[in-house]
DNA sequence: GTCAATATGTTCGCTACCCGACAGATTAAT
DNA sequence: ATTAATCTGTCGGGTAGCGAACATATTGAC
């Protein structure tokens, strides 16, 4: 893929990781190159606020993004994850400008983004990138309806090796950064919990973690290990 | 409710009791008519059935209908609620023909429903009933994410209230009919279960029930009870 | 190197819920 | 009316996960 224009240098597209942006006839993507913005996407980072205004949607490259629902009593879960399959805050296209949930980067890496606006009226276009970012929207929303049922149904270890498995998906080598305590929060279960589950994983030469980082050592392993859910959705991000 | 025209007569222009469509512009409304089929939604009826293909979207006015996942084991939770308010089935909107869940009729009553190309076509006009569309996705999206916290951090009350204000809040009357068999299973538990929580709603003059139907008498009382999912998702289904 | 901060391992009592089983109650069928 | 089918209530053993507490290990700051 190469553009000679200003706007996007050649490191800078050879440097687009983004799936969706990567998959975008190459018109499109000259067009929306204009507006594309780089930017780091640090951990813990919220990209927006339950109830604020989506000011940008964000493109990862390398970072990995949750999408967190919150109760007034301070407790928290993850609905969904996204990261270079996808983009963070579509909400902006289905008539609304926030969402009551809250988006924060649980792995760090970096991205691209594009102003609301012009999304919007990219959107409004009705071409290839409207309709490639509905398909998202579905594909999200079927993570989202799994992650329903996985939530209801499944023990903590079935879904921790879930959630370490699209993590996987969604980055770049074995390592993922991240604490046990953060672990908890997003599958919504208490801290101890999730150390019983890593243990068991990490005895089983699954993982292997200290510290803020876990690293993937045999991922064949928590494939057989945990639930149908992690299939079912990955089957419906592969579906064209 | 009779159709003399090819169009809709007034008389069933008047029985669209489908918010979705009664808010429509009335050239949009009109539009659609022609092509607009009166149906009945028995209890039980499935309106479409995991990666089958969705040959019609259904605007339910009366009834309502469950979004269900399912585990190859054979057990299932309601992911979504859809009734008067919105459509089930939009997922072809999004490019695909699908969905890995499946969508059956709760409570029953009459709706209306478009072919699948219809609605295709019309969403592809990108106007007014394009966005309306998409704005009641991203509610039923907002109410999924719900659901998905709600299942992993309350209790068996506090769902079973929920859902049956949710319920409440789309059909006629107080009075809701189905087994608490079936409760149990769009709330993924176990039978026993949502006995011990029926009961205890009785007792305090919350509701009343037998055999295969439940009678709301004192709705204050569940919403006070409920844990505040209901009030999040309601609130954004009221955001204009 | 010392100390504080943070991350992790482990224990223990408790509770919500599961699962299976069965009994009683209501309705429908003949 | 009798029977069968269905729906509902309840019991009791078992377990996953909670919550609080505490011990230990690792890291970073000074």
């Amino acid at each position: 893929m190469v553009i000679e224009e200003i706007y996007l240098s050649e490191q800078s597209i050879l440097s687009v990781k983004n799936q969706l942006l990567q998959t975008l006839p190459k018109e499109d993507l000259l067009r929306l190159s204009v507006h594309l913005e780089p930017v780091e996407l640090p951990s813990g980072k919220y990209l927006y606020r339950p109830l604020e205004p989506i000011s940008h949607v964000y493109f990862p490259n390398d970072a990995v993004a949750s999408i967190v629902a919150n109760t007034s009593a301070g407790r928290s879960t993850e609905v969904g994850i996204i990261g270079r399959e996808g983009a963070v805050g579509l909400d902006v296209l289905m008539s609304v400008d926030s969402s009551p949930n809250e988006c924060m980067i649980q792995i760090p890496g970096d991205g691209w983004r594009l102003p609301t606006s012009v999304i919007r009226d990219e959107f409004k276009l009705c071409g290839t990138v409207h309709f490639r970012l509905l398909r998202f929207i579905h594909k999200l929303m079927i993570q989202i309806s799994q992650t329903t049922l996985c939530n209801r149904l499944h023990s903590i270890e079935e879904r921790l090796s879930r959630w370490l498995l699209m993590c996987h998906d969604r980055v770049d080598g074995d390592e993922i950064k991240l604490t046990q305590e953060f672990l908890a929060t997003m599958l919504g279960v208490n801290r101890p919990s999730v150390s019983i589950s890593a243990v068991s994983l990490q005895n089983r030469g699954f993982i292997k973690y200290s510290r803020g980082h876990i690293t993937v050592i045999n991922r064949p392993g928590l494939e057989e290990l945990t639930c149908e859910c992690f299939q079912i959705v990955k089957n419906e991000y592969n579906r064209v």
